[in-house]
DNA sequence: GAGTTTGAAACT
DNA sequence: CAGTTTCAAACTC
């Protein structure tokens, strides 16, 4: 593609310079309606286009629509969508740049690194997505829509003011020549010259001046000289923003004015226009920033203009730590940096084969595949996709991808809208801690508020939960408390605020200890954690010491409990009295306890005992070793009523449960990225307030971190039970790890030899050969990072 | 809020 | 692999 968009270019250049070179302001257009052309051609005609930015940012937005379809017409090149290859072009050239801080990862395992910037850069889209109308971005390249335009030539408008330097976002994307590239710059154009017009022509002899115009009129007559795609714009907007030395910006210069001339590559435009907004956005990734500091700085110098704006918010942030410090993505980031992280490992190739295989919205496919292709849990990775598909988008997303998947979809799709927020947080993950993306955490938000209705309750925390962000930002906020009391304040909200909050003071929250750590997600602030390291900015080490850990046990990060409808029968064991059959992957070791307090893990996650389980005196509530059920499990699990709440033991289990389903993940097998999590969470169908979850769907990881996940896990036991348990036992049965099913059963390969043996070992056996249901193993050793051998890449 | 209990995780 | 230590959550007061 790229190299027919050249040679369009070329094509188009040479046309340009036919009918009357620079002065020919609107090559583009004349291309666009070919009758008109020649009156465009006019520079009267032009001028007059020009008082009319409306119609000319129409004329964008159509060709885009239009041609995002003609232009994804995929060269032959991309087998999958069009539209995917570019984002997925897109976040890896982010990658690149927008780790520069974390040069560990290059040194460790290029792919981990790969994958670990992927994640980040998935989080990264994510909430910026959410925070961005850009967002849409993700979207747009999915669906060429009216609106991702809009909202790119809003804020692109917006931008203007502020930021005048579309270079922001455009400058990282310099480097790289593709089409993207191309279409980001044109978009930005697009953006900037909507909203200057009339100074156009004095903009026009003040860049053939080269110098001494001010910044802003520089800016303006950039824009408008963009938009109107004349060669000289670009050049002349080029030079006040840079200096004609940088070779990056003349690359760009170049590439915008060649590509301006080119009409074909108003399909571009469209598909772009989106995403570049969002890279302007994205401008977290200062990655490419670090090498043009010198030029942000002038922006920066130049302008009063940058103040305030995103845009000049993503100029100011240095590269390396950007995401970290990053004014308005603070919230986001949170998310970003909670979920992401983990899932991360390893993701980059997810990602890459999610692009390949991915059609319409990367987002639906994550949730796809994380269900229905539980095969491939590298798509788990998804996440990245999830991330990069903005929180409107999501929900027609799952629209589209709904044909492919099960029926879980629609579901899914809440789900995944939850993930998002949390990472994310996301992702959800998870991870959407976001409070910047207002947008996706308000649609979110009314989403769980949809569901919730009926419980006043959850409708409250649905609205929390609905801003993830609030997780991390209100985190920040809410947390005032010692970390106990956030932890109860998590328990009594059902966590809905959920994120994971640790305490830890001198494992420096790199080891299981950390429920951060476990639960795959960053330390937050409302951590009260000492000397953390579990944070974004030691990405590094976190994933290093990650992989430490899965090193010697690969299932470190799984879900501690493992949910099999099949109730593995291998493990055979009472335990399969015990709801939904789940059953704790090691089993607990409980001497005190009585497995009747969260001290013992089983009890914690929901689960009965079984006979994986050293426990002494079993008493758990949801099923004992011996296999007895107690009334109040038993009560659970047949009626599903509230009658349990009376007991004691229910309201333990309010409590845990509510942080329990959180963690749950359908997926339970997975390893417990936060995406997962944040996806179980979704999908439970009970209300835990009423009742203990079943363990069945509870598959708690030792991680539950997911603050959205969490959060959003009460709004959707809300929903409809009876579908969502068909739809979990479906999914149970497909997305059972296929450790559990049959003879690789986690615990029979952890346990392989005592079931007391804390250290798993890897269940090799089963990963790796069977096909089909290997498939769902491949997932689950996907989602383990350390273990890319097992994992086919392709 | 401080201190204790508990059991998982980590270490030897 | 077993035993011990470390750790932080869970719990109690």
């Amino acid at each position: 593609m790229i190299e027919e968009g050249r040679k369009l270019e070329r094509e188009s250049e040479s046309e340009a310079n036919g009918r009357g070179g620079p002065d020919m302001d609107t090559p583009e257009r004349s291309r666009i309606s070919n009758p008109i052309a020649k009156f465009e051609d006019s520079p009267v005609f032009n001028y007059i286009n020009n008082l009319s930015p409306i119609k000319s940012v129409k004329s964008l937005r159509i060709s885009q629509t239009f041609n995002s379809f003609s232009f994804s017409s995929p060269p032959s090149i991309f087998t999958s969508p069009h539209v995917s290859s570019l984002k997925e072009s897109r976040f890896l050239r982010r990658h690149s740049f927008s780790d520069p801080s974390k040069p560990d990862f290059s040194s460790d395992n290029g792919n981990n690194v790969g994958s670990a910037d992927g994640g980040k850069d998935v989080a990264h889209n994510a909430d910026e997505q959410s925070l961005d109308p850009g967002s849409c971005v993700g979207e747009a390249s999915l669906d060429p829509t009216y609106e991702c335009s809009n909202l790119a030539i809003e804020i692109s408008q917006t931008l203007n003011n502020g930021c005048g330097s579309p270079d922001c976002s455009t400058m990282p994307c310099r480097g790289i020549e593709t089409t993207e590239t191309f279409v980001h710059e044109i978009s930005e154009t697009g953006f900037v010259g909507s909203e200057v017009h009339l100074e156009r022509k004095r903009n026009i002899e003040q860049n053939k001046e080269g110098a001494g115009c001010d910044w802003e009129s520089l800016i303006s007559d950039a824009t408008d000289l963009l938009i109107f795609e004349s060669p000289n714009g670009a050049e002349s907007f080029n030079v006040p923003f840079q200096e004609p030395s940088d070779p990056r910006m003349r690359l760009c210069t170049s590439l915008v004015s060649e590509f301006t001339h080119h009409e074909t590559s108003g399909s571009q435009k469209t598909q772009t226009v989106g995403p570049v907004v969002v890279e302007g956005c994205e401008s977290e990734n200062p990655p490419s920033h670090i090498g043009e500091e010198g030029h942000l700085k002038e922006l920066e110098a130049a302008g009063d203009v940058l103040a305030g704006t995103s845009l000049n918010t993503c100029i100011d942030g240095e590269p390396s730590e950007q995401f970290d410090n990053e004014p308005f993505s603070g919230l986001h980031r949170g998310m970003r940096r909670r979920c992401l992280v983990f899932e991360m490992v390893g993701t980059r190739r997810k990602r890459i084969e999610d692009s390949s295989s991915s059609g319409s919205s990367l987002l639906a496919q994550s949730e796809v595949n994380m269900e229905s292709n539980h095969k491939q849990l590298i798509p788990m990775n998804n996440s990245s996709s999830r991330c990069i598909v903005p929180g409107i988008g999501l929900h027609l997303n799952a629209l589209a991808r709904t044909s492919k998947d099960h029926s879980i979809f629609s579901h899914e799709t809440l789900a995944s809208g939850n993930r998002l927020i949390n990472d994310p947080s996301s992702t959800g993950s998870f991870h959407s801690w976001n409070t910047g993306q207002e947008p996706l955490n308000k649609s979110l938000a009314v989403t769980t508020m949809e569901r919730n209705r009926g419980d006043p309750e959850i409708q409250a925390q649905g609205t929390e939960d609905a801003s993830p962000a609030s997780g991390y930002v209100a985190g920040e906020e809410i947390s005032q408390g010692s970390p106990r009391k956030k932890r109860r304040g998590l328990q009594n909200d059902g966590e809905i605020e959920g994120c994971k909050r640790c305490n830890c003071k001198k494992s420096k929250c790199l080891k299981l200890y950390c429920e951060c750590f476990a639960a795959g997600v960053y330390c937050v602030e409302p951590c009260s954690c000492q000397e953390c390291f579990n944070k974004p900015i030691y990405e590094a080490t976190v994933l290093e010491t990650r992989k430490q850990i899965e090193s010697r046990n690969p299932l470190a990060f799984a879900p501690k409990v493992i949910r099999s409808s099949d109730s593995v029968p291998e493990i055979g064991d009472d335990s399969s009295k015990t709801p939904a059959s789940a059953r704790h992957k090691r089993g607990c070791n409980c001497k005190k306890s009585g497995c009747l307090k969260k001290y013992c893990e089983c009890f914690q996650g929901g689960v009965g005992c079984s006979i994986n389980c050293r426990c002494e005196g079993c008493k758990n509530a949801f099923g004992r070793k011996d296999g007895s059920v107690s009334i109040a499990a038993e009560a659970e699990l047949e009626e599903e009523t509230e009658t349990c709440e009376k007991s004691v033991v229910n309201e333990n289990l309010h409590k845990i449960f509510i942080p329990n389903a959180v963690e749950q993940n359908p997926d339970s097998t997975l390893p417990t990225t936060p995406f997962h999590m944040g996806r179980a969470s979704v999908q439970l169908p009970f209300s835990y307030k009423n009742k203990p979850p079943r363990s069945s769907f509870l598959s708690i990881g030792s991680s539950s971190g997911f603050c959205t996940t969490q959060r959003f896990g009460k709004p959707n036991f809300l929903q409809p039970q009876h579908k969502f348990e068909k739809q979990m036992q479906a999914v149970e049965e497909d997305e059972m790890p296929e450790i559990l099913q049959g003879n690789c059963s986690p615990i029979s390969g952890i346990k392989s030899g005592s079931p007391n043996s804390k250290r798993v070992s890897p269940p090799y056996c089963e990963f790796g050969s069977t096909p089909s249901r290997r498939s769902s193993r491949k997932l689950i050793l996907q989602s383990i990072p350390s273990f890319p051998s097992l994992t086919p890449k392709d």
